[in-house]
DNA sequence: AAATCCACCAACCGCAGTTGC
DNA sequence: CGCAACTGCGGTTGGTGGATT
């Protein structure tokens, strides 16, 4: 059976919001809390889908989004978390405060994949790293990119395909080499956590992470002290998820248990890019 | 001045994961 | 346990405005 279309699009407006309609979003929300998405177009009087509620929520309306231009230091940051997690924008713009997954999203296919590909230095927009990294590239899930060209039809921009081939060449000069990532499906945390200072971890707690590899999952829960930069002397980084008891009944959970002991090994033996790998673990676990 | 091209970005779409019954 | 609703994510589209021809 397939699954019913998020709203009836019957009656329902679309396309730019305008300021009443933001208004009324804006007043409810503050009134009434984000959340009930598909209730809260009725509720709040907006003829929108639930959906795009949230959007214009998430993307524009919020108090804490960051207007203006992406600043060097956002710009560099954005470029290090790509090379480290690809497509992942929500994660990428968790690092990146008042920055919204759509807007890095945005920056990054208009300004970022021209400058890199200008400096012949592609390496986040076509080596194997990024296609592993992105969920969509799980089996039985056509990629945007088949799925762009089904709608468009077969004369879809074989330019575009060339283009892709010809990056693919450039593999070469891609600097950092991780193994296939790995996509953390669920992260529970308990204990305090003072709202992004990783430092903040109270005493006796503890993290459960459950890293699946599509075919199966492995749960690993760490002590405190075990919490990677939480040891203010030494930055173990994800190091000290090594000692983790993950079941090898899988052999799929086995080989990505392997991969990511190798990432971590790789990783270590570089000091220069000790700061993306910091970088990494850190977006992984949270 | 008009037509065309191009860059930008808000919004949409469809899928997968999570949650609740 | 299975199903459906809900939520979030990433890829893509299309409108708009500025630049160029």
């Amino acid at each position: 059976m397939g699954r019913a279309p998020c709203c009836s699009k019957v009656g329902l407006h679309r396309g730019p919001w305008s300021p009443k309609e933001d208004d009324l979003l804006i007043n409810f929300i503050q009134a009434h809390g984000e959340g009930k998405w598909r209730s809260l177009p009725q509720k709040a009087g907006l003829l929108r889908c639930g959906k795009s509620c949230r959007l214009r929520w998430m993307n524009y309306l919020r108090p804490d989004i960051k207007r203006g231009n992406i600043s060097p230091d956002e710009d560099d940051l954005i470029i290090r978390l790509h090379s480290l997690l690809g497509n992942r924008w929500s994660l990428i713009a968790g690092r990146l405060p008042g920055r919204t997954d759509n807007e890095i999203k945005n920056y990054w296919n208009t300004h970022l994949i021209k400058r890199l590909r200008s400096q012949g230095s592609d390496k986040d927009t076509n080596d194997d790293n990024v296609k592993a990294k992105s969920k969509f590239n799980l089996p039985g899930r056509k990629s945007g990119l088949e799925k762009s060209r089904i709608r468009r039809g077969s004369n879809w921009n074989d330019n575009m395909m060339k283009e892709k081939e010809e990056n693919n060449g450039e593999r070469g000069k891609t600097k950092i080499h991780l193994p296939k990532a790995i996509r953390v499906t669920s992260l529970r945390l308990t204990g305090n956590n003072d709202n992004n200072n990783n430092t903040g971890f109270e005493s006796n707690t503890t993290t459960t992470a459950t890293i699946s590899s599509g075919n199966g999952s492995a749960a690993c829960t760490l002590s405190d002290r075990d919490v990677p930069w939480h040891d203010g002397d030494h930055d173990h980084g994800v190091e000290s998820l090594i000692g983790c008891d993950f079941s090898t009944s899988d052999k799929h959970l086995g080989k990505l248990y392997e991969e990511f002991l190798q990432l971590i090994k790789v990783e270590n033996q570089d000091h220069d890019d000790q700061d993306q790998f910091n970088l990494c673990a850190e977006s992984l676990l949270f």
